[in-house]
DNA sequence: AAACTTATTCAAAGCGCTTTGGATTCTTTA
DNA sequence: TAAAGAATCCAAAGCGCTTTGAATAAGTTT
């Protein structure tokens, strides 16, 4: 069923029909009504290449994912966020392109592609690292984006959404060493990526401002994983000054330090502090009556919700000043964080 | 830049410039390659809705997660296996159109939309549940699809990759019979699910063929989150007779059991056994030299990558009959398995 | 009743590509 | 050298929609 089939049987033309279905004011609301009426009986939905080869708009938005980097992961955070951004766009009319990229190939290409091709109206760009080449890039070839995170050093204004992951990391920081912490490990993402970066720098402001130098022994980077948080933790734990508090950049490593620590016979929360962040993921619920975790949280399918309004925002008003959003995470006490064991406990 | 202006550029016509980028023969080499030369170099490409409105082919694959059901959560698979896919459709030029449903939306429909808009050439079907509604719907529809698991009780034929969970799940019950055990628990996943009403079954058919009868407070059907497995595997422990051993639908239940037996001061793989399902997720990797868990493995995003495989075969040959792949996943013995306690053991 | 609005409707062009059927040039063969 | 056959290339139609500019019908005013 095509528009001439659908406007013949209606004994209208095509442009009648065409416009009552797309909500002109120059048609009748009684003949409106009875094209709405057949359209839907008869399952009609314009064609979606001939609709955006004729308007120019082709109602996609393209999510690039480079599988290139750190051995094929996966960022965990992937699928809640896509679930917050589809939501949005299928309440408004909008289809999301998810693109690939394997290993060794160009994610630049990528872009220029859907540009050449029209394949898209706007993209997204995930995990942003430090100085960014895509923002430049995208900028220079003229299609539309946001970024979901920020890019430090990146200069030229651009839409961003992120979490204030500097303030969110000092005011963990802060709270543990209110309760007397001192040695406080810090198990960070990979500080290419600009959150964990931001990170560092708030774990570092809060250790400036009570004057205690930091341990080079107490901070590491890498992926987040379960495993990665148990072995960090184990290794930690064999210090000989261990710390009496670790902060970690995902609930995932948060299990994997808690598994390390209860197999080292240690109580969270009394042996060892944990505070991590908290994603809100949805298969990965920290949310108990007291949650097992003290984190700093924000949700990520929330994020995506957002952002995609303030995407269709920018498809809409594409001269507008690129908007920013920047979110605040908020701290959730639970029970993996106590006093820090005084001296006499440490030396039994 | 489009076809006419490359073509004037060229100096050639739009027929022969399209034949040339397309690989037909009635063009001369030396043409083609200058032809390509050019195109490259001002970055053409053809307009994708043009070319899908003229061959009426999208090269677009459709991917509908609803999410609906069991508040919002995601299948935690979702990510790894959508990478898989994603790596086989842009080796081949396709696309994937990501649809979310939102709560309470008619997933039904996105497809009816999908088929009248000439949206997509094909479908996935992810988490079929037994006897699901959406194989013959759209074998009704016509739009060509094949499902990421089976659908029990479905008779008429229909494509799919599926990995063999009964026998998985008989296997990993008979090892752990063969250990000794006697009282093994399974946490499974909601058995509406095809998948896991097919591991009970699996497990059953251990139980039977060594004539111990099932006890109904050894199983539970629940979601799959770290969350859960805790849960249950608390309740189990404080059962009067509670078993030595767990089989669990998944890693991320699996680690809550650790959590709750670590908790309880019991040992993993000496007073309480677990045999999990691995589906090889990126981020929870169970690959260290002797693995943390014993489990049935099979990796989920290579799934994904045979699953495309398979789709663009049916995309080229729509006549055939449907393909089926049947994979068996991989017993792997990690630490987390042991000999049952014995009764002296389990008294003090 | 004529002139002017206003409300409806329509024919046709155009979006950028592929593809049919035909035209042109270049080789080969009789 | 002419005719036949390949090898190249091209003009134009068509895919299904939106949109421009014009036509018709109905309602109002003078």
């Amino acid at each position: 069923m095509n528009l001439k089939e659908l406007s013949e049987l209606l004994g209208l033309s095509q442009t009648t029909v065409s416009r009552a279905l797309n909500g002109f004011p120059e048609v009748s609301e009684r003949t409106r009504e009875r094209v709405q009426k057949y359209a839907s009986q008869h399952n009609y939905a314009p064609n979606k290449s001939a609709r955006g080869l004729a308007t120019g708009q082709t109602f996609n938005i393209g999510h690039v994912i480079s599988t290139s980097n750190q051995n094929e992961m996966l960022n965990p955070v992937f699928g809640d966020f896509v679930a917050g951004v589809g939501e949005i766009y299928s309440a408004n009319g909008y289809k999301m392109i998810l693109s690939i990229v394997p290993p060794h190939e160009d994610e630049y290409q990528v872009y220029r592609d859907m540009k050449a091709q029209s394949l898209v109206d706007a993209v997204v760009i995930q995990s942003p690292t430090v100085n960014d080449g895509r923002i430049p890039f995208l900028k220079d070839l003229g299609l539309p984006f946001i970024v979901h995170g920020r890019s430090t050093e990146c200069d030229t204004p651009y839409a961003w959404l992120d979490v204030n992951n500097r303030s969110a990391f000092k005011r963990a920081t802060d709270f543990l060493h209110d309760l007397g912490h001192r040695r406080i490990a810090l198990l960070n993402g990979l500080e290419h990526m600009d959150f964990a970066h931001r990170r560092r720098e708030g774990y570092e402001n809060s250790l400036r401002s009570r004057n205690i130098t930091l341990d080079p022994y107490l901070v590491s980077a890498s992926a987040m994983t379960e495993h990665d948080g148990f072995n960090r933790t184990m290794k930690l734990m064999r210090l000989k000054n261990p710390p009496t508090a670790l902060l970690t950049s995902s609930i995932l490593t948060a299990f994997g330090a808690l598994r390390a620590i209860q197999e080292a016979g240690k109580i969270v929360g009394r042996d060892m502090s944990i505070i991590t962040h908290d994603d809100c993921l949805s298969y990965f619920r920290n949310n108990e009556t007291v949650p097992i975790f003290t984190t700093t949280q924000s949700s990520v399918r929330e994020a995506g919700r957002k952002l995609a309004t303030m995407l269709l925002d920018i498809i809409a008003n594409p001269d507008a000043t690129p908007p920013e959003t920047l979110l605040e995470a908020k701290l959730t006490v639970g029970r993996s964080t106590g006093p820090a064991p005084n001296e006499l406990h440490k030396e039994k």
